[in-house]
DNA sequence: TCTAACCAATAGAGCGCTCTAACGAGAACC
DNA sequence: GGTTCTCGTTAGAGCGCTCTATTGGTTAGA
């Protein structure tokens, strides 16, 4: 028999359909009497609105679509966390999808997402092509969040990342080390930033960078730190500053399989602050960033533009910050 | 001006919108010619079809609803992989929801998600009560997965934990360890089955079991071996089965603090093989789950029954395996 | 008493699509 | 030449809702 319509209780309720849909809606325009009626009715039918059937009669969505480019790594599962608790606030619900950090993947998920009309779309460290970016920014509002865009049509979320890279540096100096390297993050997002504070620090401080190729995985960071080992034994870096934890965990590893003891022998300090950092095993001395609040502003941004209130793009700039753990020391 | 519909496609390739709608679908019965001409109609107007006024028509739905318990927890990413591969081969779109762990949230998440009216719903270690999961299943098809139920109109997807936890203890005495305790993961999800089959393997070698309450984070599994030290000093074990990976990160942490070298003193095995596990600094020795395979396999359940080829509810009970690797040694 | 003003309630069109039935045109059959 | 088939195409109803306009009934205002 299916699931029971708005018709359905109408009739059971002995009202018209319309009259079904503001109870539904909760309108004040409907007396206590029948509103009660219409209630039990549904209730006694098991009703629920159907949303999509809503979404179409009405030309409006409650959905904001999500895409996170890797559900593995925990550090977007936060910023969803933060995008919830707005969505739900403001009465919107959330559909998720996954890009596998493929462009072509990705454009198709992004399609995907697209084709259910969402009232905005939020991307999550993705790698779709501005292109695609800015053909789905003329459908709705896009909010991308760790990730830099030219487009002045989408609103973007990001941590500092070259203040987070050079106040790692700063604190790498003021423990008074001089040599330090970073493991960079290769075409990843952000990498680029990173890699410029990193530098720009080093100068500051009068120090000559050294920057080894690398990338956002452990493996990568081990291999890293195996380069600069077999490159110069002779003089060899008191200090790392990682790509990001994944990367720090595998440099940690690769330094103490060289009978190198951290923080003793080599201090190092990761970016992201993601669960991993902060298991006592590792206990990693990470830049942190404020996820949740990125989660959060990033579903402002859309629920403004969604509403109207704000047409000029917004660029999010949040202040990272150094969590001191214990694979730093002082020289 | 909105999006173009059908009906501007069909307008502007001088067609009906019925033919657009076959086109659309790829039907057959479409002259090349036709097909061509809608095709390169809808290019130029950029237009692509509406998956809820298809699904509202067609009173079908090509989307499955995905409940996940928890985003942090990476365990559940490769599930979602397995589930995604499937779902996107037979033509089906996913839409993940987040439960947050809490049986009231949850229930909402799931209603939120029903109001789709998705073609089947998978949930991933929730906590929804069993009666919202009978009555989901009584509109559409319902896979659980790491959890399980007596309600015989739904699916499940499990690792057999009882055979894990029984695999780590064999792994263990093989080794020669005869006192083996178990951190066990409380009220977790499959915990009580972790810990029967711990209970049997030792019973089965002769040997008296030893649980110590935790839970499945690192802090409880740091804290229950704090708590064992406390204990009994003279008679510690010289082998420890964790409730899973995270709890075993917090007890090596905690043997290491305490000046137990692992596992030239105390021998630990995780479960779950999360990719914490593999990382190299830590390379924890655990129990493995299929959780690609479990995905897969949760995936077809849904496709099965949607399809109509099944209607006996499925009780898939997969195999873990040991993955050896540095945490465990001779006695 | 009549009209204006309100109110709860409803009829009916329409959102963008699919699907059934029917169409016309040509080919195939006897 | 008429019948039947086939095939590409289309009209039109309808999926489950919302929304605009309208109804009839009550109350207030003059």
């Amino acid at each position: 028999m299916g699931r029971p319509t708005m018709e359905d209780v109408a009739r059971h309720a002995g009202v018209s359909r319309a009259l079904v849909s503001l109870v539904m809606r909760g309108s004040p325009k409907v007396s206590e009497q029948r509103r009660r009626a219409v209630l039990r009715a549904a209730e006694e039918l098991g009703y629920s609105p159907h949303a999509m059937a809503r979404s179409l009669a009405s030309r409006t969505s409650t959905v904001l679509g999500v895409m996170v480019s890797d559900l593995h790594n925990p550090f977007f599962a936060e910023i969803v966390d933060g995008l919830d608790e707005v969505a739900r606030d403001q009465g919107f619900d959330l559909i998720i999808n996954t890009g596998s950090r493929s462009p072509a993947r990705e454009r198709r998920a992004l399609g995907s997402l697209l084709s259910f009309r969402p009232a905005g779309v939020a991307l999550l460290g993705t790698v779709v092509s501005s292109a695609d970016i800015a053909a789905a920014a003329e459908q709705q509002p896009v909010v991308l969040v760790a990730r830099s865009t030219r487009l002045s049509t989408v609103d973007t979320v990001n941590d500092d990342g070259e203040a987070g890279s050079e106040m790692a540096v700063d604190h790498l100096v003021s423990l008074g080390h001089k040599k330090i390297a970073h493991l960079d993050g290769g075409s990843g997002s952000q990498a680029a930033l990173r890699r410029r504070g990193y530098d720009r620090a080093m100068r500051r401080h009068g120090l000559e960078p050294l920057v080894v190729r690398s990338e956002y995985t452990d493996t990568a960071g081990a291999r890293a730190v195996r380069d600069l080992l077999a490159a110069g034994e002779a003089d060899l870096p008191t200090a790392l500053v990682a790509a990001n934890d994944y990367n720090a965990v595998g440099a940690l590893a690769a330094l103490e399989e060289a009978g190198l003891r951290v923080p003793d022998d080599v201090s190092l300090v990761g970016y992201d602050n993601t669960s991993l950092a902060g298991l006592r095993h590792l206990s990693l001395t990470t830049v942190d960033q404020p996820r949740h609040e990125m989660g959060r502003l990033a579903a402002e941004a859309l629920v403004q533009r969604i509403r109207g209130e704000r047409t000029d793009p917004v660029r999010h700039l949040l202040h990272p910050s150094l969590v001191v753990r214990a694979t730093t020391a002082p020289r």
